[in-house]
RNA sequence: GGGCGCGUAGCUCAGUGGGAGAGCGCUCGCUUCACACGCGAGAGGUCGCAGGUUCGAAACCCGCCGCGCCCACCA
């Protein structure tokens, strides 16, 4: 409760009646709750977080925010990993940096289309056309088979329902306390975000840095879309080897091979062996017939083949995986596709080109059998077949192999054969890892993830998506007179006209009616690779070509912070575009952040059903108390969930509060100086934690800044708060007039270093006696505290303040063990030291026998430090 | 198979050349004039194993074991 009558604990002066204070004073019983709302209601009244865009490049910290992906629900590793970035943020911004700190939410791309498909029971058909009055069927009520909507119409739906994901979102940063500008957030679907996007494609693909081919591409049979090498995952499945035999061709040699996937002997073009492989000389050269289906297949060498593994001899089929393709390149074999980009065996022209067999009847028989199967029935309906005919040779043997899938996938990764847009990477590889050498890594050691990675690469990267909810390519293709489609010479976007749907948007010089007539043109069908838009967050977030002042200002950026699971897309795609669109790197420094681990050390995953969501926690302990536990993460290390810790976080906050009121209400006036030799100790210790909070901050290690503030906080106000008490309260204005300037630095200093990590109970404490926000206070300096206690080493008066500390311990101890109060009173201290401790005793004995209740303290010349207690006679209740 | 990280008290983790630490948990005590969301005290460790460098190693080097992550040509 406010008091308006007691005095100005930072003056000292009565609060002038007429004019109501913003200073409430000290209120009598602070209290944690229903700060987050309060204060952040202040911040956002008072717009504390606005970037001021007339500050001088050199004044401005700009921050690359993650964009969140907007699918559901937050969970507890984001709130991680954002209090990370936002203890730097309000550290820069208290070092009087102007911090450009937007919030974007990623909500273009395949999470979101998979859960509007779940939400509204629907499936997007772009031939169906667009309905305005569409209304989606209520939300659960479809049980039967989804509803065909338009693109437009999906695309409808996707907005909507990512909009209101988007609200709760940012309620849960607002709780949370992250100190981002909400008046720039930006959207990875929104209109600059396309607009740059498809800007920076049309840029690439003048320059050569982006084609167009036909080629075999990873393929996920289910969303029936290519994707990237980065959205791969290794995950072990059970399977088996089968050892097939392949009869020599005109009464040749027989080949007997192993291979894990017998559906795929129809699409066999060759069979290798190592070079070095004596077992296997004769063969070579000579061709063998695929079982079966009876083609003739030549036996090559490469050196990529194992002589160790089965029998040394292996079946390139197009495509099981792949290493195929690159036999299939380097050995430039043909093409026999027989899988269907729905996962299906498609059909075959048996006996047309390519298709040439020995025997044309059984290979239809053969064939006949698995058409149109999906691979799993397909491959048992093989295995029965090679058994029938004897080429199936001995048991299969079980193994368990890593099997490649697509990251958000359900069963693994075909190779299909399909064109796509893809961007130069591979040419790149040795200026990327030189990029990656410029930019400073926190911890230094997450640079082998990102240069392990650009070495690893085997292709360029592919950014088609055969999907909906994302940003479209901004390119037409004419037709010929025939109505073929012709690739070859893309029609493209005027940049004025970006962006542009090419799915109803119409190229210059065509009209509407032309579309998918002969001498018309089509539009592309495909969207982009959600990363390749995300890898553009610094030239959005900075409003690249729309507002070239600001983009000026914050590009590049100085901080990139995000986790490391996902240096291998977002960080170095988004390395790889400002290399290729700027010649520059995107950011100077990089803050890679751990994961959220559950108590079994596992990681959390939607898929594990561990994932542990905020909001509960934030209202159970408060916001400070959960950025507590994030905040104590260290740098790039995994961290286990742990309430406890938040726990302790709340206590942390609550002590805040206790500690201020006690300093800071009915406060006597302050003198000029510290001329207390505890006094000036206390602040040179402050001193010195400051220079270690500020040179943690500099090095992006918010964990270690916390830690040292903290357990210097406990120990001040276990000790030193302790031991003033007397002096504090002492009616004699002399005499409370150093303890009075030394808590007022004190407090003032512990509010500010604390309030990047407990914004809410900072500011609260900093509301009672100052004006302003403490989060656009000066960050403290360790200087100028120094200053103010000079001379306290020189003096021996740190020494005093440590030895009076130590002596208060053993007083402690002895009374703990006696089982009495604390305030019971000690007939006589003795303490034996060194010289020099007890005349740095001498300094600090005032405090301490006030706040030991000593009666006598007895100094005594001596090499080891021993303190004798002697308490008082038990009264008789 | 390669790379990176980790291994310290029951738990979570600091500690990078000289004394083995913190918090939580546990035990005991204390209505103490900021705080019982508190205060004080205590028990608890072969610093993964083995070797080396050094006057001295939890720390530096070599090897091994275990855990995690990333990557790989995974047939």
């Amino acid at each position: 409760m406010p008091d308006s009558k007691q005095p100005d604990p930072a003056t000292g002066d009565a609060p002038r009646e007429s004019e109501p204070s913003a200073r409430p004073g000290v209120p009598e019983r602070p209290s944690l709750e229903g700060l987050e709302e309060r204060w952040s209601a202040v911040w956002e009244r008072d717009g504390a977080y606005r970037f001021d865009r007339a500050a001088v490049r050199e004044r401005i910290f700009s921050i690359d925010t993650p964009p969140p992906t907007v699918s559901g629900s937050l969970h507890v590793g984001h709130v991680f990993s954002y209090t990370h970035t936002d203890t730097l943020a309000r550290y820069r911004r208290m070092r009087g940096m102007d911090v450009f700190y937007p919030m974007g939410w990623d909500d273009n791309g395949l999470p979101t289309e998979r859960r509007v498909q779940n939400h509204f029971g629907v499936r997007c058909d772009p031939s169906v056309p667009y309905d305005p009055d569409f209304t989606p069927p209520p939300a659960g009520a479809s049980e039967g088979e989804p509803v065909p909507v338009s693109r437009p119409n999906f695309v409808e739906l996707c907005l909507q329902l990512t909009e209101s994901d988007e609200r709760a979102f940012e309620e849960l940063w607002r709780t949370l306390g992250l100190s981002v500008d909400w008046s720039m957030t930006y959207t990875t679907i929104g209109a600059l975000a396309q607009r740059i996007s498809q800007a920076s494609f049309l840029g690439l693909l003048a320059r050569g840095e982006a084609y167009q081919l036909e080629a075999p591409t990873l393929w996920d049979i289910d969303f029936r879309t290519a994707v990237a090498q980065a959205e791969l995952e290794d995950r072990e499945r059970p399977g088996a080897m089968y050892r097939v035999r392949f009869a020599g061709a005109s009464g040749g040699a027989d080949a007997l091979i192993e291979t894990t996937r017998p559906e795929l002997i129809a699409a066999t073009v060759a069979v290798l062996a190592h070079p070095d492989d004596a077992r296997h000389h004769e063969l070579v050269g000579a061709d063998v017939l695929t079982p079966l289906f009876g083609t003739r297949v030549p036996v090559l060498t490469h050196p990529l083949v194992d002589p160790e593994k089965g029998t040394g001899l292996v079946m390139v089929s197009t495509f099981g995986d792949v290493t195929d393709v690159t036999w299939w390149r380097e050995l430039d074999l043909p093409v026999r596709s027989v899988l269907g980009p729905d996962g299906r065996l498609q059909e075959v022209p048996w006996g047309s080109p390519g298709w040439e067999t020995d025997d044309l009847e059984r290979a239809r028989a053969s064939y006949e059998q698995i058409s149109g199967r999906t691979i799993n029935q397909a491959r048992k309906r093989m295995i029965e077949m090679l058994e029938q005919d004897g080429d199936l040779v001995g048991e299969p043997e079980p193994v368990t192999r890593a099997v490649k899938f697509f990251e958000k996938g359900e069963r693994p990764i075909e190779i299909i054969t399909s064109r796509q847009w893809f961007i130069r990477t591979v040419e790149h590889r040795e200026a990327l890892i030189e990029r990656g050498r410029e930019l400073h890594w926190h911890p230094p050691y997450m640079r082998a993830r990102y240069e392990d990675w650009a070495r690893g690469l085997n292709g360029d990267w592919c950014v088609s998506r055969q999907r909906f909810f994302g940003v479209p390519f901004p390119v037409w293709y004419r037709l010929d007179e025939r109505g073929s489609v012709l690739y070859d010479d893309p029609i493209v976007a005027r940049g004025e006209r970006l962006p542009v749907d090419p799915s109803t948007d119409v190229p210059d010089g065509y009209e509407p009616a032309q579309r998918g007539q002969p001498n018309g043109f089509v539009a592309d069908p495909d969207v982009m690779d959600t990363w390749a838009t995300s890898s553009l967050t610094p030239q959005i977030a900075g409003h690249a070509g729309e507002d070239d002042e600001l983009y000026r200002k914050v590009f590049p950026m100085d901080l990139r912070p995000q986790a490391h699971d996902i240096i291998r897309t977002w960080l170095f795609y988004t390395v790889l575009r400002s290399h290729l669109d700027e010649g520059v790197l995107p950011w100077r420094d990089a803050a890679i952040s751990g994961w959220v681990l559950d108590p079994d050390r596992k990681k959390m995953s939607k898929s594990k059903g561990n994932v542990v969501t905020p909001m509960h926690l934030l209202e159970e302990y408060g916001a400070d108390a959960v950025r507590y536990w994030a905040a104590n993460g260290r740098p790039g290390a995994d961290t286990a969930f742990d309430p406890q810790q938040m726990k302790v976080g709340r206590r942390l906050a609550v002590k805040l509060l206790n500690a201020s009121k006690f300093a800071l209400a009915d406060l006597p006036p302050e003198g000029p100086a510290l001329n207390h030799p505890l006094d000036r100790a206390v602040i040179a210790r402050l001193s010195g934690v400051v220079r270690e909070a500020t040179s943690s901050f500099e090095d992006y290690d918010y964990a270690r800044a916390l830690e040292r503030t903290e357990e210097f906080f406990w120990w001040y106000c276990d000790f030193y708060l302790e031991l003033i008490k007397g002096r504090r309260y002492d009616p004699d204005p002399d005499v409370s007039a150093s303890v009075s300037h030394a808590l007022r630095l004190s407090l003032s200093a512990f509010q500010r270093l604390f309030a990047p990590f407990l914004p809410f109970v900072s500011e609260e404490v900093w509301s009672w006696w100052q004006e302003g926000s403490v989060h656009r206070a000066p960050w403290p300096d360790a200087d100028e505290l120094a200053a103010s206690a000079a001379g306290a080493h020189r003096n021996g008066e740190e020494m005093a303040l440590e030895v009076t500390a130590d002596v208060l311990r053993e007083v402690r101890k002895a009374k703990s063990q006696a089982r009495r109060p604390m305030r019971a009173p000690v007939r006589r201290v003795v303490v034996r030291d060194t010289a020099a401790r007890l005349q740095a005793l001498d300094l600090g004995s005032g405090d301490l026998v006030a706040a030991g209740a000593i009666e006598l303290l007895e100094p005594v010349e001596d090499d080891e430090f021993v303190v004798e207690v002697e308490l008082a006679p038990e009264q008789e209740p």
